[in-house]
DNA sequence: GCCTATGTACTCGGATATCTGCTGTCCGAGTCGGATCGG
DNA sequence: CCGATCCGACTCGGACAGCAGATATCCGAGTACATAGGC
């Protein structure tokens, strides 16, 4: 069970754009090169964040990525999300119906799996971590150096 | 981010071996029987909880599986961790050093990743609620016709 | 001088190859149980 | 009849292919800006 390295990157790069304010819009290339990773793979991880509706988008010479909410609007379990999908880690596929179970009468499965039920429950406490935290924690969190240097990198690059 | 099927099976099958009681070793090929999945493939996963000190194994003609401990003693998570191993599923690979974090003072890494934190402490929610629930806890809420039928389904394959 | 039309360069967006790790399968080493033979 | 020995079949354990999803890359559609031309 490993998550996407693409999670990390739309943290990371929401936390980018947290600092650099809401009305500048910043290119791919440039996300990518603040972090070195590759252009088009992390693009890949931003229209789903665009699709989410954490990012918003702009084409044109000035174009480029914004956060489309404030940071207190925009969860990490909303990130996650858009790019890991909305589908729990644990998928209970009923394996108690096969085999043996094929035999037992239909109401013995009238409450869900319990097994199922014990794992959403670990699921649901990983949820409601994420969704306790939010972008604006993580500017908070961050020392102030990191913002004035994402500043300096973002500014050569603006026209 | 999805978790082995692997998970789901040595669950059920703990709980099976724990309905059975301790003094019955139950072959691969009857707990494969008994959820329909291919045994060779189960017979993998049920190598995992043995190393992992969950169930014990014995050779021979009426060899097979068992607990290795009380169902109190394992926790979902033992088992979770078996199957999955022990890293978290988020992964910090530190790429605020890279790009344009080259540039940094080595003092401002000083404390660790803000993201990396945060996820963490997902994480830590999430374990905390598996280790929360034993084998035990299982076999309390399972309805009781599941462990009749098991019963039933073990009795005519031994010898 | 001002407005409009055009062209260009840059952006996002989705469609396309490659590769690691999960899925599924197999055969060999070891062991227990039972059968056989001898006393 | 009882015991030791041998044989056989069954078990686990680790090593070997196949495939799906993540990783990485590319090119096309669309847009805003800058420029040139006309009024």
């Amino acid at each position: 069970m490993k998550m996407s390295e693409g999670v990390e990157w739309g943290l990371h790069c929401c936390l980018a754009l947290a600092w650099l304010g809401d009305d500048t819009a910043v290119p791919t290339a440039t996300l990518a090169s603040a972090f070195d990773v590759p252009p088009h793979y992390l693009n890949k991880f931003l229209q789903a964040l665009v699709r989410a509706d954490i990012l918003a988008s702009s084409a044109g010479v000035k174009g480029g990525f914004r956060l489309a909410k404030r940071p207190e609007k925009i969860t990490l379990l909303d990130v996650v999300t858009a790019i890991e999908g909305p589908e729990a880690s644990f998928r209970c596929t009923e394996i108690r119906r096969r085999g043996a179970g094929v035999t037992a009468r239909p109401s013995e499965f009238a409450m869900p799996c319990g097994i199922a039920i014990a794992m959403g429950r670990a699921d649901a406490a990983w949820r409601r971590e994420l969704a306790a935290q939010t972008v604006a924690d993580l500017v908070k969190a961050a020392p102030p150096a990191g913002a004035e240097r994402m500043r300096c990198w973002y500014a050569p690059r603006a026209r």
